[in-house]
DNA sequence: GCGTATTCAGAAATCGATTGCAAGTTTTAT
DNA sequence: ATAAAACTTGCAATCGATTTCTGAATACGC
């Protein structure tokens, strides 16, 4: 492999000098410039990451850290910050915690360890001091959807409490004396609580009656599970509200199993718009969240307050409702 | 952060013994081994990843390269592969090629710049040229699944043409004069064709009809377009041999939409068990491909391969049959 | 023409490890 | 007791960049 020593031999100047021409950084005499680019050109060369990830103390990767991949929700999540970050020249580090504090610890030591620009964050088991640790190693963080933290670092939510509450008044319609149950991700995790408040905003408002929160883990066994549970007895609802679409296909599947119609005696919504809802039978209505738009304002956001050093900014991203057939 | 120079002031030794005893590497007396590892505790030192990497010319790093995650197919074996990686220390490099030779192209780069261990390759686009190329810059490689390939490395592979065999058998029955179809991955594709090549010698035995086969993308949306198109005209069929779940799910929803009850009218199987199809309406039998099993295997070949310089090894799996309701 | 400001470029230290070579020390064999 | 073999250990080079400091050369003002 050609090294910068060779450029340098080759052009008859120091490494130094090699080095500020490939960066575009300081100074350096226009002829030695064209001299230095014509034999980098004509060798292919490329710097070497890793030397420069140790001299710079800085890689050219994002970290990514998610509970597992086995949610559409993530997987399509990941596909998107990955080319948005292509897009800027970095790649990711995929850390997948399985919602394991062990895990997440492991991952945010190695995230230090291979000098990661930045992380993405979407764990319920990262607290404040975590982000404080990352933070002193020169590591800016993101957090994303999902987490109950409150920082003063980047953070990009949708408006969950508003996703709530169109996806309520989406499954109530005009109807009166509806029961209604919301189908939830894991106890305290924030996001899922936020759109509990806006079910509860629009149960609220239309005169409907909540029958409580059924817990899930976000994956689609869960959903089956609590509402086969929950419906088994012959208990009445007239609507599901889920905390994401995995669940309420779940939830589907156990509505058919214990023969209650969908949309006929149960009208069911999901969130998060998967592309298995769009397939589903029936198909299932939802909440879009706009991951693109999403993954490319974090990427720019990381690198925005790590280049530019500029405070961290929180964005709102607004929900938005997709009717299809279950409601 | 504790470095290793501090560890040898530390001790009163020099680093290079510092190094040898934190890497079982060649001698050192006991009680300079014993003082050292009290220092190295004490301290909480841990070497520098990337340093480490660039004098060893090697990371702890393996790329895993995939067409892309949206096929649960590869959500869950990316979750697995991480998890069996983890266990030995590796952690996971995500190259998502998005089938673009020229995102596999920088992905290939960005893996030699990585000094990965070890690469695993899932893609039609990587030619044994590629594989040479990452041999001699030290990559060991593994190819997995769907890939087009006859080379000297290491592989792991389902029996496609078994697994083509039992999903086409199920579908077909006890019956007579089947008319089929078989719902397949893009052309070229070596684990399809063999799949289909095990349905066409499903086919002969049960003398059934092969109508031939239908082009999709493994994605949900390319199996529903695919299946309407083909049956909107009203052409009569008896069953679809799917070459993944996601189509399938995708044709069970063709059907639905052109009034073809599924199994009654139609019978279909899908391929690689997710757990979408588990819940499906209706549940979607399919072929079992032991993701987990064979990740474990995919890392510990890369380990030995590597480590121990051993020759490469070709695994073969074998396929299961899972009957649910759609058959 | 001379002092000063500005450019340009190199030497050398640094990032934090690994490792070949050689020297010094201890064991073993005879 | 002594030569040879076997251990221990340190020096210094290396991996391949970046960057600070410094000196030389050039430009500029008056």
């Amino acid at each position: 492999m050609t090294t910068l020593k060779d450029i340098a031999r080759l052009a008859g100047v120091s490494t130094a000098t090699v080095s500020r021409i490939i960066n575009g950084k300081g100074e350096a005499g226009l002829d030695t410039i064209r001299k230095v680019n014509k034999i980098v050109a004509e060798m292919g060369y490329k710097p070497n990451t890793v030397a420069k990830t140790l001299s710079r103390r800085e890689s050219s990767l994002i970290a990514l850290l998610i509970p597992n991949l086995n949610n559409p929700f993530f997987s399509e999540l990941v596909g998107e910050i990955e080319r948005a970050a292509n897009q800027h020249g970095f790649q990711i580090y995929l850390c997948n915690s399985e919602d394991d504090r062990e895990k997440v610890e492991y991952y945010l030591e190695t995230m230090a360890d291979n000098y990661v620009m930045g992380a993405i964050i979407n764990s319920l088991f990262v607290t404040v001091e975590d982000l404080r640790w990352l933070e002193s190693r020169g590591i800016s963080t993101i957090t994303i959807d999902r987490t109950q933290l409150a920082h003063p670092y980047s953070a990009v939510a949708v408006d969950h409490v508003h996703g709530g509450y169109i996806a309520a008044k989406e499954v109530i319609g005009e109807r009166h004396h509806q029961r209604l149950v919301f189908l939830s991700g894991p106890a305290n995790e924030k996001s899922s609580e936020d759109r509990y408040a806006g079910y509860l905003k629009a149960v609220k408002e239309a005169d409907a009656v909540n029958l409580g929160q059924l817990f899930g883990n976000f994956d689609i066994t869960s959903g089956y599970q609590a509402c086969y549970d929950f419906l088994q007895d012959g208990t009445i609802i007239d609507g599901i509200v889920s905390s994401n679409d995995a669940m309420a296909l779940g939830a589907i599947r156990a509505c058919q199993d214990l023969q209650r119609q969908v949309p006929k005696d149960i009208r069911i919504i999901g969130y998060d718009n998967t592309s298995y809802g769009a397939y589903s039978i029936p198909r299932l209505s939802t909440i879009n969240q706009f991951k693109k738009k999403s993954s490319d304002i974090i990427i720019e956001e990381l690198i925005r307050v790590h280049q530019h050093n500029q405070k961290a900014k929180k964005y709102q991203m607004e929900p938005e409702l997709i009717t299809r057939e279950t409601t």
